[in-house]
DNA sequence: CTCTTTTACGTAAACGTTTACTCTCTTTAT
DNA sequence: ATAAAGAGAGTAAACGTTTACGTAAAAGAG
C-alpha cells in the first residue's frame, strides 16, 4: 500500500489538512511545519493520488483524443504535437482509435465521458449528429482537427482544404501544365473529400481550362488506391501531364504505378502529393506536395482546448496556414 | 451537474447500495426493483464516474504507455496493436513520449504513479536501473517491448535483435553477397545497436567473410543519417555490392543517397532494412526487409501487461518471430 | 405452526483528497 | 491594558462509488 496524506500528516505530526495545504502550497503555515512535512514527504515517497484529487475538484488534468486510425504517419504527427503541448500544460492524453467505427466512436465517448475526461480533441472524421449529441449531453469541450461541422459552435483547427487543392493546381498550372488529373478522396468526405476535388476544378476553370471528368478519379487516401486510381487514369486519359493526390500515400501510390509503367516522374508525369508527412521527403524522388503543419495543429488544439477548460469561454476556430513544398516530382513544362 | 447514483437511487425509490447492486450486476434486489432502477438511469442518463470507482477499488482500467518519441512510423505500429488489444480488454491508454529525455521519462513515471495507472508499457528504451528503482517503489506491473533489461524479472516482448541482423546478413550472403556494409544503430544501444552489429559480424565470420571495419558505418536510425553513412561508406568502401542497415529509415536514407551518386538499386548496390515499416512497400524499389511485427507486439504486450495485473503472476517474456520480406532492393549475384 | 435459511434490501464506513469552518494564539493598534 | 486582526493550525464534510454488516420479510424444513 503506497503511503497517504495520512501517513504523512502522522509521521510529521500535524493534521491531513495541513499536509494538504502544503502540497498545494496555499498559506496557513509556518516553515517549520511545512519543512517538517516535507521530510516526512520525502521519507514516506509519498506521492499524492490524482483520482482521489480528482473526485474532490472535478478535473482529471486528462484529455482525449479520438482518431479514425492511430497508424498512419498522418495521426503520428498530430499525436506528437497534441501530446507534447499537453504534457507542457499538465495534461495527459489518453488515445482512442476509432476504426472510423461507429459503435466503437460511441462506446469511446462513453468510455471519455465515464472516465471524467476534462476535454475531447477529435480529429479527421466528419462530427455527426450522433456523435454530437451525445457531446452536448457530456458537457465539456471539444475542439475538432481537420474537420468540421454543422452542428453549433463547436471550434475545429484545420487548414482550407479547398484553398489547399485550389492553390495545389494553380501550382501545378502555373508550371505549364494544363492537362491535370486529380485522385481525390471520397467525395461524401465533407472535409478532406469534397472540398479538395471542388478546388481542383475552381482552379482549372479560373484559367479557362476546362474541367474533364475523365481526369478525376478517386481513391481512400491510402497507398493502394492511389496506385489503382492512377492506373485508370493512365487508362482513360493517357496524355495527362501532372497529376494531383488529395493525399501523400495516394500520390506515391501514383507515382509506383507510374514507373512500374516505364514512365518517369517528373519527367514523363508530375505528381503532387498533400498532407507533407514525412515520408514525403524520404521517397526517391522527393515528393512535392502542399503541406499541412499537422505537428502545429495539434498544438494549437490543445491549446484551444485548455483555454475552452480552463476559462469555459468558447473560442474561435482557426484556420492554419497550407504551404506548398517544392520537391523534385513536378516538371515545369515552360 | 451529470447525474450520481445518488440521484438515480432517490428517482427509483431505491438506496444507492442497490443501484450500484443492479449497476455491477451482482445480487440481492428482485426483478421489478432491478426494472425500477434501469428506468431512472436510462431517464436521467446517468453514468458511472469511473473515477470514484478508482479511488474505491484501486483499478483505474488504464494503462500508461512509454515512447522514447510518439511520432515515426515505429511506434505508431506499435500503439494500434495496443491501443486496439487494450480496448478490446477494456482498458484505456495513455499515451507518453519520452523524447528518450531522463527528466522527461521521470516526470512521466512520476505521472503515471500519481495518476494510478494499472500497469505500463515501457518501449524502445533500455531501462535504466534509474527508472528501474522508480518502477519497483510503485509496484506495478510493466511489460517491455522491444526492450530489455538486465534488472530481475521484467518481461518484455521482442524479437532477437541478434538473429535477426544474423539472418539478414545470411540472406545476403546465399543471394552471393560478399562485401556487405552495414550501417548499424548507435553500438552503446543495448537492443538495436550491438545486438544488431554483433549478429551481422558473426553471421560474416561464420560463412568465412572476415569482418572488415571499413564497411561498418554508424547511424541513429532516422533517414538523415542513413544517407550520410551511405555516403561515407562510398567513400571508403566503393566495392560494396551489398548493404544491411540497422532500420528501414537509415535504408531508406542509404537507398536516396546510392541514387544521388547515379548508381541504381538493386543493379548496383544491393540494400536491406529493417523493421518493416508500412512505408517500406511504397518506396520505389520496394524495400527488401526483416520484418518486426510491431503490431501483433503490441498486442502481445498488453495481454501479458493484463494478466499481470489481474492475476498477480509474473509472466514469461516472449520472444517473436522474425521475418524476412523479399522485395526487390536485393540482386542475386549468382 | 415454529424454526431456520434465504432473499431483498438499507445503513454506514471506506477510498484519499480538498476546503469551509472553527479555534487558539500572537501581534498590532488604540 | 484592551480590542481587533491575523497567523497557524485542526475538525469534519464532501466528492461518487463499493461493500461489509444488519435486519425484516419471505420461503423452506420439520
Amino acid at each position: 500500500m503506497n503511503p497517504t496524506i495520512k501517513d504523512v500528516a502522522q509521521k510529521a505530526n500535524v493534521s491531513i489538512a495541513t499536509v494538504s495545504r502544503v502540497l498545494n502550497n496555499l498559506s496557513g503555515y509556518s516553515d517549520k511545519t511545512k519543512q517538517k512535512v516535507n521530510e516526512a514527504i520525502k521519507e514516506l515517497g509519498y506521492q499524492p493520488n490524482a483520482i482521489a484529487r480528482g473526485l474532490i475538484n472535478k478535473r482529471t488534468q486528462t484529455i482525449g483524443v479520438m482518431f479514425p486510425s492511430v497508424s498512419g504517419a498522418f495521426s503520428s504527427d498530430l499525436l506528437k504535437g497534441i501530446e507534447e503541448l499537453a504534457n507542457d500544460r499538465n495534461y495527459s492524453v489518453m488515445v482512442c482509435n476509432t476504426d472510423q467505427d461507429g459503435k466503437r466512436t460511441l462506446k469511446y465517448l462513453q468510455l471519455l465521458r465515464e472516465k471524467q475526461v476534462d476535454g475531447i480533441i477529435y480529429s479527421s472524421e466528419v462530427l455527426k449528429k450522433e456523435y454530437y449529441d451525445v457531446l452536448e449531453t457530456m458537457k465539456i469541450p471539444v475542439v475538432l482537427v481537420s474537420s468540421q461541422t454543422e452542428f453549433a459552435s463547436v471550434p475545429y483547427v484545420k487548414v482550407d482544404d479547398y484553398q489547399a487543392a485550389y492553390d495545389a493546381t494553380l501550382y501545378l498550372i502555373s508550371k505549364g501544365h494544363s492537362k491535370i488529373a486529380m485522385i481525390s478522396g471520397n467525395p461524401s468526405d465533407a472535409i478532406a473529400g469534397a472540398p479538395r476535388a471542388e478546388g481542383y476544378r475552381k482552379a482549372l476553370e479560373a484559367n479557362g481550362i476546362p474541367f474533364d471528368s475523365r481526369y478525376l478519379t478517386f481513391g481512400d487516401f491510402l497507398y493502394e488506391s492511389g496506385s489503382i486510381a492512377m492506373e485508370a487514369l493512365l487508362e482513360q486519359a493517357p496524355d495527362v501531364t501532372a497529376v494531383f493526390a488529395a493525399s501523400d500515400e495516394m500520390a506515391i501510390g501514383a507515382l509506383s504505378t507510374v514507373i512500374k509503367y516505364g514512365l518517369s516522374v517528373p519527367e514523363d508525369i508530375s505528381i503532387m502529393g498533400y498532407d507533407d508527412l514525412g515520408m514525403a521527403k524520404m521517397i526517391i524522388p522527393p515528393l512535392t506536395t502542399v503541406r499541412q503543419p499537422l505537428y502545429d495543429i495539434g498544438k494549437i488544439a490543445v491549446e484551444k482546448l485548455i483555454q475552452m477548460i480552463e476559462t469555459g469561454e468558447t473560442v474561435d476556430s482557426k484556420i492554419v496556414d497550407h504551404l506548398i513544398v517544392e520537391r523534385q516530382t513536378v516538371r515545369s513544362l515552360t
